[in-house]
DNA sequence: AACCGCCTCAACCGCAGAAGC
DNA sequence: AGCTTCTGCGGTTGAGGCGGT
């Protein structure tokens, strides 16, 4: 078991690494991760695949910046419900907590700052104060910009679904326990769907292991 | 061009609760 | 009921990028 431990890799993930563990994903679905970390021959924790599929592979991610609308939410939820972050991502569609928790540390950084320029005391525990300056501050900036509504945020989400369920019947695929989707973003050479669309046939186990 | 400090974000760690045996 | 394993959550860290001097 330690030496099992000693001999996992960490740090960040290769293409090929990513490539592998969607595959396994579609096979076997988004659960077991330690299964998955075995069969698919990754040198990760079960753990570690299931973090990198959560907060990178997954194909619902909303990739791009924060949006003033979606700001204004994890200022209210988090009001409402404070460090909640899976709590609060579950409100915030194509959004992980991890993605929300690393804008909020920003966030109450920026807003800190900002209130200490307008000469205003705020004490870090202050949270409800620090929500009222940001609020204050996003509307500011909302005047400045075009908003972008949470109808819009889900209109994005179907529109991606749409394209996904259109490729996978286009190919031929036949989707693992999870009804797998293409990948947000291009995976180059080692596009699993590529592979799937060239040989045109069914992606078993056995030519999954074959790769890993 | 080089250095420095700050910011962002991917990834890790530890813990708690759930599930399975 | 108690133990083990798995999963998910929240906190933290560190590498890399970027802007300012």
């Amino acid at each position: 078991m330690v030496l099992q431990e000693e001999s996992m890799r960490k740090g960040p993930w290769t293409e090929q690494e990513d490539f592998q563990l969607v595959c396994f994903v579609g096979l076997f679905g988004d659960r077991r991760w330690d299964f998955i970390a075995k069969v698919s021959g990754l040198k990760r924790t079960g753990k570690s695949c299931r973090l990198r599929w959560v907060n990178y592979l997954h194909p619902g991610l909303k990739r791009g910046k924060i949006t003033p609308h979606e700001e204004r939410l994890i200022l209210d939820l988090h009001s409402k419900w404070g460090n909640r972050w899976s709590r609060i991502a579950r409100k915030l569609p194509g959004r992980t907590d991890n993605e929300i928790k690393n804008f909020w540390r920003t966030h109450m950084r920026k807003v800190v700052k900002a209130a200490s320029h307008d000469h205003v005391v705020v004490s870090p525990s202050s949270s409800a104060q620090i929500i009222e300056i940001g609020e204050e501050l996003l509307d500011r900036r909302e005047e400045e910009e075009d908003g972008y509504s949470m109808d819009d945020i889900w209109r994005d989400i179907d529109d991606q679904s749409n394209v996904i369920n259109q490729v996978c019947d286009q190919s031929n695929f036949e989707c693992g326990p999870m009804s797998m989707s293409m990948p947000p973003w291009d995976y180059g050479e080692y596009s699993p769907w590529t592979v799937v669309e060239e040989e045109n046939k069914v992606f078993d186990y056995g030519e999954a292991v074959a790769l890993s």
